[in-house]
DNA sequence: TTAAGTGTTGCTCT
DNA sequence: AAGAGCAACACTTA
């Protein structure tokens, strides 16, 4: 589920509950969502100290420390953060809690091994590590730098919104949603996209974003919040169309299932 | 067995 | 020839 809009709920989430708060003390639930750190280390480094701020790029979720570090999350398949008082509360799968001073918890709640989370010195190198693109929603990300992102690309436009190295925080869920919404195929080839093409892609694909985020992204409620015509709530093989009420079929696109609908997304050429 | 995440490997194509 | 694209597989849990 994390992708973009989800991520920046969890961030919103954290914002709200957790900054300025005396880290009392780190209960490491399981080590393997540690990246370059071991769990003593990381409980010496945060004990004390204060989350002061948030960022976000892409799928990845950062917390500066007042020390000036930075925590850094990545949720994987699953997950979320957890704020509560009482340790009755605490998800099965948390791997991460932070015990505040005031007696609240924010844990990590991850239950396949995929998240990870680290301690870095220097955000912009980590960044460049990660070899992260523009966020999606970047304001700086206007149709024309989209535009000349997607430009020279040889492949599937569906592999080209989810390659993290080009543009972050866009994933399968919300790539098909995109796409749907574009109407176009996952497998077009993004040099056969127009230059219109292109731009209405790009207002899509905000729009989508702007949307979901808007609407709780990351929340179960999400489903039944959305627009009649998003996919998402329908985005089940045999399922109807929420459009046309053709048949939602699934593909194999860059490795991953793609759900779309083949009469209002129509294949750009035959085969 | 499948899944919403990424990383690595090794092949093909240009 | 190097780099891009892509499929297969690995990780993990239910």
């Amino acid at each position: 589920m994390p992708e973009l809009p989800d991520v920046e709920s969890f961030k919103r989430y954290l914002d709200a509950t957790s900054l300025h708060k005396k880290i009392k003390n780190v209960h490491v639930g399981n080590a393997k969502v540690l990246r370059g750190i071991s769990g003593r280390r990381l409980k010496e480094a945060l004990r004390g100290r204060s989350m002061e701020e948030t960022s976000r790029r892409g799928k990845h979720l950062f917390a500066a420390l007042d020390d000036g570090r930075w925590l850094t999350f990545h949720f994987g398949m699953t997950g979320r953060l957890a704020y509560f008082k009482s340790l009755d509360d605490d998800p099965e799968h948390d791997r991460l809690r932070l015990d505040f001073d005031d007696g609240y918890h924010l844990a990590f709640d991850n239950q396949r091994l995929f998240g990870r989370i680290g301690l870095i010195d220097d955000l912009d190198a980590f960044i460049a590590s990660q070899e992260l693109g523009p966020d999606a929603m970047d304001f700086s990300l206007d149709q024309d730098a989209f535009a000349k992102l997607m430009d020279g690309k040889q492949g599937g436009i569906k592999a080209a919104l989810m390659d993290q190295s080009l543009l972050a925080g866009i994933g399968n869920i919300y790539a098909d949603e995109i796409l749907f919404q574009a109407k176009l195929h996952p497998d077009t080839r993004v040099q056969d996209l127009s230059t219109d093409a292109l731009r209405k892609l790009y207002r899509t694909m905000r729009r989508v974003l702007r949307v979901a985020i808007d609407r709780g992204a990351g929340s179960e409620e999400l489903v039944d919040r959305l627009p009649k015509t998003y996919l998402l709530p329908h985005r089940e093989a045999g399922a109807s169309c929420p459009r046309c009420k053709g048949t939602i079929k699934t593909i194999k696109t860059a490795g991953r299932t793609s759900y779309y609908c083949p009469r209002c997304q129509p294949k750009p050429r035959g085969d």
